[in-house]
Parts: C-alpha cells; sequence; structure tokens
DNA sequence: TCATATTATATGAAATTTCATATTTTTACA
DNA sequence: TGTAAAAATATGAAATTTCATATAATATGA
C-alpha cells in the first residue's frame, strides 16, 4: 500500500484526504467488484437503497461523478436488471431511477456488508478517535460545503 | 455543491471520507486546470517537488493511481518538457523521472498556492477542528495503510 | 400567450483509463 | 554459472470518461 511521501506532500490536507479516502475504501472495492458491481454503480445503489426514485442529476450529485457519466452508468445498471427509469409525472424532464427487486436485495445486501466493513475499520482506531472521526468529518464537509457554495 | 444524501449514504465513513476529499479539493483542481495541468500532473509535480527523481512506480503509489496509467502521464509531461526521464545507473529497469527547469518552476508555483489554499480551508473551520484535523488524518491513515497491508 | 431562459437528460467524438500481458533487467539459488 | 522468479516499465485493445452540445420539457415575464 501507500507509502508515505515527501515532506510537503505527506502533510498536505488535499493529499491527507484522498489517500485516505483511497486507503479506507480499497479493501472494500476489491468486494464490490467480486460482486461483479463497479464502483459508481455500487454508489447508485447505495443512494437508491437510501432514497427510491432519485433523479440521474441527484444521484450524479450524490455519486460525485457527472451527469453524462451518471447517464450512462444508469443505462447500463438498466440493461442489467438492477434499476428502471420512470419519467416524473408532473415534471417530464425528470428521469426518476427506481430499484427493481433484483436491485433491492443487492443493494440492501451490499450496503450491510459496507457497514459491517465500516464496523471493522472503526475498531482497528483507538477509541477517541474512533468516535470522534465521523462527527469532525461530518462538521468538515459541511464547512467545505458551504465555502464552496460561495464560490460558484 | 453536494448537497446531502440520505440517512445511510450521509453518515458512511466512506462516503464522508470520498465527499470531503472531493469538496476539499473542488476548487483548487479548478485552479490546476486553469494553470494547464491535470490532476494527476499536478500530483506528480508535487511529489517531485519533494524528491527529484522518483521511480515511475513510486509516482504512481504518492498519486493514488495505477502503473501503467503513470507511465502515460509521465510520457505526456517529458513531451511538454516538465519532466525528463533518466535511466537508473545501478538498476536498468527503474526509470527516474527528473524535473526540468520549467518544470521545477511550475512546480514551486503550484505547491506555493496549493499552501495558499489549504491556509484558507483551515481558516474556515472552528480553530479546535482545524488544530486536529490533519494530525487526526494522520493517525486515520497510518492506521488504514497497516490494516490494509495485513491483507494483501 | 409567445419568446426566451432554464433545467434535466442524452449523445457523438475525442481523450483517457483499465486490463492483460510483453519486454527488459535483476535477483535468488540449485 | 544457468535458470527460474521477481521487479520495473511499456503497450495494444477494449472500455470508460470527458467535453461540448443536442434535445426536450418547463418556467419566466413582457
Amino acid at each position: 500500500m501507500t507509502q508515505t511521501p515527501g515532506k510537503f506532500v505527506s502533510s498536505y490536507l488535499l493529499y491527507l484526504l484522498a489517500a485516505s479516502s483511497e486507503a479506507a475504501s480499497h479493501q472494500f472495492h476489491i468486494r464490490v467488484r467480486e460482486l461483479g458491481l463497479r464502483v459508481p454503480e455500487w454508489r447508485v445503489l447505495a443512494c437508491l437503497y437510501d432514497q427510491d426514485g432519485l433523479m440521474i442529476t441527484q444521484l450524479a450529485r450524490y455519486s460525485l461523478m457527472e451527469q453524462s457519466r451518471m447517464t450512462r452508468i444508469v443505462d447500463q445498471m438498466e440493461k442489467r436488471g438492477l434499476v428502471v427509469r420512470k419519467s416524473d409525472e408532473g415534471d417530464g424532464r425528470r428521469v426518476r431511477v427506481h430499484l427493481t427487486d433484483a436491485g433491492q436485495k443487492l443493494s440492501s445486501d451490499v450496503v450491510e456488508e459496507a457497514m459491517e466493513h465500516e464496523r471493522t475499520l472503526l475498531s482497528a482506531l483507538n477509541q477517541a478517535d474512533a468516535d470522534r472521526i465521523k462527527p469532525s468529518l461530518e462538521r468538515l464537509l459541511a464547512s467545505l460545503n458551504s465555502w464552496n457554495s460561495t464560490r460558484e
């Protein structure tokens, strides 16, 4: 795995975040692929697990990717029978993405594994860090989001 | 920017990390592209700023990407005159990547902007969080890396 | 109500990325 | 030594991703 690079990079906030994200996800993403899913597909399943019928645009935003890419990911998942598109009555521009039965099953199975994996990761930390990490990231994220939204 | 998705996703550690990384990097990556660089190229410059003459494999690891992709990124940077390859005397398999003068100049300019950007981000946090975030991520990363290395 | 702007999604074409594997050089050791 | 394994990089071909823009539906407001 990632050894620590030199002194600027190794203590640079953006590196620490990207590297932590990568390191935390690594094993689980391998598992995701074993289950026949690509990471973006898993993200879609997770979003729809929380709230079925999200729009393409919302899925893209929550899954941290571009809309046109999400369109094609939904294409593939639809071909595979994991989701179906339904056009929104009331606003014909909107496409609502729904889990099929198979998608629902897969979705809850993988979410369960994800939660288990998370518990494992947290249990490798010392108690204090394990308790603080998520609330601390939530505050960071909120702060970053509001900072970003002031400049776009 | 990213609104908060549903209840599983929005408090899922891997989501918090990926979303924080994305949100923290967003504005700066726009700036990187304004400077005519793509993100992976910026990462290479940052690594070589810390330590000139790294191997392709090391650059790939530190920049969180695959070796064959790094080979092609170095190709492009070499064509652009930012770096040069030199083969390692002592081990002919190794390719050492060195900054050119232009690469060195660009590298330090962008690193400087990166540090300034980091200060700006940190100043948007409350004092306690700003003080704790980097050490806390460093511990997390160390823990994740050692956990990952036990299983590969 | 008509024209214009905006929003949501889709798509063609170019560029990048991935995956498997080839090539070259070193290392290990029988 | 000679030979097999390992390590570092490169590369072809397929797949994915990006970018700009098309298409379609809705909102806005003169």
